[in-house]
DNA sequence: TTTAATTGACCGAACGCTCGCTCAATCCCA
DNA sequence: TGGGATTGAGCGAGCGTTCGGTCAATTAAA
């Protein structure tokens, strides 16, 4: 009796999971529309409801505030921006392997430009305590190409400082960035592959200008 | 009697516009504080008014909208920028030129951080038309970029492409900007002096690498 | 199988409050 | 004392948020 109604108790939490998760993907993909079309603060919670499929009391079953709507955007840019780039190798220590992690941090953003502009120009809007777990995230993509470049002056296809090497890695991140927020200036002139290819010549020229 | 009068509309057109001017300082130097620390949709006009030293009802006589503050805070960065940029020799055509130019940009915007970080956030908050205008000086000052490296290329210190060339303008004035707005990851590591040296350096080379 | 009871996702009118903006009254100087 | 500059109480549209209520689906009882 007492493990029956156990069951039906998970059974129950587990279908309003997959609920929750199924509102929060609407709420977040109208809201990506929502905020690039006239930014976080010009959209009211009645017009992001309305985005998401449902009505304004259904979005507060899913969120405490509006700001929750914004960091849960927030949120999801980076589960994917990991979930993409974890697949980068960063032990070879070949110019190769650092190539091939611009190419795939540029592709990620080229295909989350919205979702990057909205991060970029809204996250100050988030709370103080949410802005730092936001930073946090990008300071962890310098590392990952920190921590690329370091391997390639390990095995001495680079000889570069240890500051040299985050200015690099803080360069490549804010180029790639750049590729979002600046796309009125970039894209008439560049596609995001030439983009890529004019950034690696420059950047790695750059890096190898003390052999 | 008609002269007189001119000469009277003229000594009052003249103080207006002195007093126009004097307010609208006072009310761009309070609200570059007030926009830094809240953004510009949490500050309040009665807010921007204190800041400015005057009450909320005055503060409309020398604005017309909320989005006018936003506006008079950019157009005046841009007038600062254009002044201060307007002494780079930019026909000469040397390395040292770019050089120069580098360093006297990248130290405006050092000495203008706040200004700076607020138009990269706001810009999006002021109405289409003003928008155009701000991005139209960006590209004006991505030229002044393009003019010297072109210079460069023309009395044969550089080689590279006009694609290039377009591209290391973008690259200087956003590493500029990022100075800005990723202090808070560049400044523990780097002065502003430090940090132009070695842009310079991984720029040029980059540039360079052709030959 | 039928029927009564229970659930909880969903709704949207209503609330309290904030904030951009106005204007009648006041101040101050020439 | 006339007129421009200044004031701030006041207005009301519009916002985020709440909450009492509905109803279709599910469970329990008959």
């Amino acid at each position: 009796m007492l493990e029956n109604e156990e069951k039906i108790l998970v059974q129950t939490n587990v279908k309003d999971e997959n609920l929750i998760e199924i509102r929060r993907k609407q709420i977040v993909s109208g809201a990506v529309k929502l905020f690039r079309e006239k930014g976080f603060h010009r959209a009211t919670t009645r017009e992001i409801a309305k985005a998401a499929g449902f009505s304004i009391g259904t979005l507060y079953e899913y969120i405490r505030t509006k700001e929750d709507v914004l960091y849960l955007v927030c949120d999801n840019i980076y589960d994917q921006v990991i979930q993409r780039l974890s697949t980068i190798s960063t032990s070879k220590g070949t110019l190769e392997e650092l190539k091939l992690a611009i190419k795939q941090y540029f592709s990620l953003i080229d295909s989350m430009v919205d979702e990057f502009t909205i991060m970029y120009q809204e996250t100050k809007s988030l709370p103080k305590d949410k802005q730092q777990y936001i930073l946090q995230k990008e300071l962890e993509m310098v590392s990952l190409f920190e921590k690329i470049i370091k391997n390639c002056v390990q095995s001495g296809e680079l000889t570069i400082s240890n500051q040299e090497i985050y200015l690099a890695a803080n360069l490549l991140v804010v180029q790639g960035q750049a590729w979002a927020f600046r796309k009125w200036a970039l894209q008439k002139h560049f596609t995001i592959e030439e983009y890529t290819e004019a950034q690696i010549t420059m950047c790695l020229s750059g890096l190898l200008h003390y052999e």
